[in-house]
DNA sequence: CTCCAGATATATCTGAGCGATATATTCTCG
DNA sequence: CGAGAATATATCGCTCAGATATATCTGGAG
C-alpha cells in the first residue's frame, strides 16, 4: 500500500506518543505547517487508513461524553516510518504570492512596487518572531533527546530573516537613485 | 468576477506580449515555476474565462495546419492586473519534504538523518546552477526596462545557495563528536 | 449564577488544482 | 527516410483544502 507524505507525518507525529486527530492537527498546526501543511479533510481519513492497514492502532479515550480516540504508532508503523525517512526527499513546492507579484512589478511604477517588498519585508519578520517565541518547547524536545525540531526551526527563524534582510536591500537597490537614472 | 493567482500568471506572462497557451505554460515552467506553479489543467480553462471576460483577446495563428492561438492582453486586462499587482500578497505556502524528514529525524541514527542534509544540499545547489544559467536571459530583460524577472533570479540563487550552505552547517553539527557526546 | 464564545473533537463535502493522458501536426537528428 | 521529440490544445480522474456540520465542555463576563 502506498502511503501519502501526509501519512507519514501523522506517523511522525505519534511516532514518540500516542494522540488523538484533533491533537495531530494542532501539532502540524504548530510546527510543520511552515513547511508541510496538512487539513482535517486528510487527517481523519488517513487515520482511518492506517488504522486498517495496521500502522496505527486506535482506542476510545472519551472525555466525559465527548468521544475521543487516540492513536498509537504501532511496531509496523515504526518500520514503516524508518524506511520512508531513509529515502531521499522528493517534493519541494513553493508558492510565494509576493514573489510572484515582484516578478510581473515592471508593470508598476517603482514606488508601487517597493510596497510589494515592504508587505514582504513585514510578512517575513512577524513570522521569524513567531518561530522564535516557539524556541522553547524545541529547547525541551532537545533536553527529551531529539535535537532535529529545534535544528529546524533554527532554520526557519535564519531562512525569514534571510527573506526580510533580502526584501531591505531590494528595495533599496530599487529606489537607490542612482540606479533609477540607468534604467530610465 | 474573481480571478485565481494562476489567471494573474497568464495576464503577467502575456503582458509584454501576445503569447499561445503552450508558450505561457513553457514559460511558467521556466520562470514563475519556483514560486508559482501552474497546470495545463488550468492554463487553458482560465484563458477561456479571461477571454469570455474580455481580459484577454485570443487570435488565431496557426502553423500550416496544427492549430494555435495567440491570446493578447486588452487594456481591461491590464487593469485588472495592475490592481492586483496593488494588493498586498496573501499566500505563502511551502511544501519541503526534505524539511519534514528532518524534523522527525530522530527516529533514525544521526549517521542516516544526516544522509537527508546531503539529498537537500545536492538538491539546491543544483536549482542553484539552473537559475545561475538562466541569468543571461534575465539580463536581457533588464535591458528591456524591467529589472524585476533579474532581481527575483538572483533573489533565487540567493536563497538556495544560502539553503545548501545551512544543509552543510547542520550536517557538520550534527556529526560533531563533541555535540554527540554532550546529546548521548 | 448563568450564558455564551471559544475550545475540544470528529467528520464530510464541495470546489479547485495537478498532471497524466488523449489527439494532432511538425521538425530534427541519426 | 523514419522515429522521436517538440509543438499545440484539451480533458479527466484523483487528491487536497478548508468551510461546514454536529456535538460536548470550559472559562470568563455580565
Amino acid at each position: 500500500m502506498e502511503l501519502s507524505p501526509t501519512a507519514y507525518v501523522i506517523l511522525g507525529m505519534i511516532s514518540r506518543e500516542p494522540r488523538s486527530g484533533y491533537e495531530i492537527k494542532a501539532l502540524v498546526d504548530n510546527t510543520t505547517r511552515f513547511f508541510w501543511a496538512a487539513s482535517y479533510g486528510q487527517i481523519y481519513p488517513q487515520l482511518k487508513r492506517l488504522s486498517e492497514a495496521g500502522l496505527v492502532a486506535g482506542s476510545d479515550a472519551p472525555r466525559g461524553e465527548r468521544k475521543r480516540t487516540v492513536y498509537a504508532i504501532t511496531a509496523e508503523g515504526r518500520r514503516e516510518l524508518e524506511d520512508w525517512l531513509r529515502q531521499p526527499p522528493q517534493t519541494v513546492e513553493m508558492r510565494e504570492e509576493g514573489l510572484l507579484k515582484l516578478f510581473f512589478a515592471g508593470v508598476l511604477p517603482p514606488e508601487e512596487a517597493a510596497e510589494t517588498l515592504r508587505s514582504m519585508h513585514a510578512y517575513r519578520r512577524d513570522i521569524a518572531a513567531r518561530l522564535r517565541s516557539m524556541e522553547p518547547d524545541a529547547e525541551e524536545k532537545l533536553a527529551q533527546d531529539d535535537p532535529f525540531p529545534l535544528i529546524v526551526l533554527q532554520g526557519g527563524i535564519e531562512f525569514n530573516e534571510w527573506f526580510a534582510d533580502w526584501c531591505e536591500r531590494m528595495e533599496a537597490r530599487l529606489l537607490d537613485p542612482a540606479r533609477r537614472e540607468r534604467s530610465s
